[in-house]
DNA sequence: ATAGTTGGTTCCCATTTGGAACTTATAGTC
DNA sequence: GACTATAAGTTCCAAATGGGAACCAACTAT
């Protein structure tokens, strides 16, 4: 299978990937959520050459995780922004991080420290439930299939 | 900037993708969390080629997520299982399935479905602050640096 | 008239991927 | 003893993708 077809896929996983999975895409991410807009500076930022950079903002466009706005006319501009959607990927992007933090900083300690405003003390994130707020492990969750792939995803329980 | 240097940053996340984000390990990962630990078994849940995988079985053994154990001699036959290390991307993992589950899932459905033993809920997975419990949106989070890479990060605030 | 800015596209070459066949070591069956 | 199956890879080749650099378009500023 190629990595192009993963959307194709029922898991949701797999899906979310197709949009977001590529090398790079993550990285562009990280950035929009610094307040990163513009083409130059993300290519500037990342290093990532600039129609690598021109392909995966399409991606995420046409994913509807980025939207490409004017901000100005004469000579016409564009800047790209998180939509609602893509705001939403914030988890993803703060665990990601912080599990780098824990595991891959070096001497120096973790390059960027995440405050919460609310508390003031530096974010650890956990996943909570947000029906019984309990805080969540691997252990914790039972998985089930929609009848309607039954047999297609899951392998043993 | 090659893909392959990307762990020479010193951006956490950049660190942790240099171990995990590569196409493909991400679901990888999916299926280790599912209980999947043979080679053969990845790559026909998965599809993809097989010097791929062993690939990325590599990358993530030699960066701490899986652990290449033998459970039989003769003939000698490995399987890899997370490490403590790699169960703490859990929550990456949830994030990215329950993001899919709600903007991309097709008519049918999401495809599986997580309960919360605890609470017999489906698991809606939310960013919680472990200190003071508040759930988390990405304005109530304000980022420093650490001074040691002062400027090189950071852009704007 | 010339240089700079912004957001790309195009070109070439090297690396990586997809697909399939092959290998190694062993167990089980005819 | 010969054949087949299993598991975990490795090797081979053609096709796709990526890195690096140059180029382009539509302006603005000096």
């Amino acid at each position: 299978m190629r990595w192009q077809d993963i959307d194709q896929q029922p898991c949701s996983l797999a899906r979310t990937l197709a949009i977001i999975g590529d090398n790079w895409t993550l990285l562009v991410l990280r950035d929009c959520f610094m307040g990163v807009r513009r083409f130059d500076d993300f290519q500037q930022r990342l290093g990532v050459t600039r129609h690598v950079l021109s392909d995966r903002l399409r991606k995420l466009t046409e994913g509807g995780v980025l939207d490409k706005v004017a901000y100005q006319e004469r000579p016409l501009r564009h800047e790209y922004r998180l939509t609602a959607m893509g705001k939403e990927l914030y988890p993803v992007i703060v665990h990601l991080a912080q599990w780098g933090d824990k595991h891959l900083a070096g001497e120096h300690g973790a390059p960027l420290i995440r405050y919460h405003r609310q508390c003031g003390e530096p974010l650890e994130a956990q996943l909570q439930c947000s029906h019984c707020g309990d805080t969540v492990k691997p252990t914790d969750i039972r998985v089930e299939e929609n009848p309607y792939w039954a047999g297609q995803i899951l392998v043993n329980s």
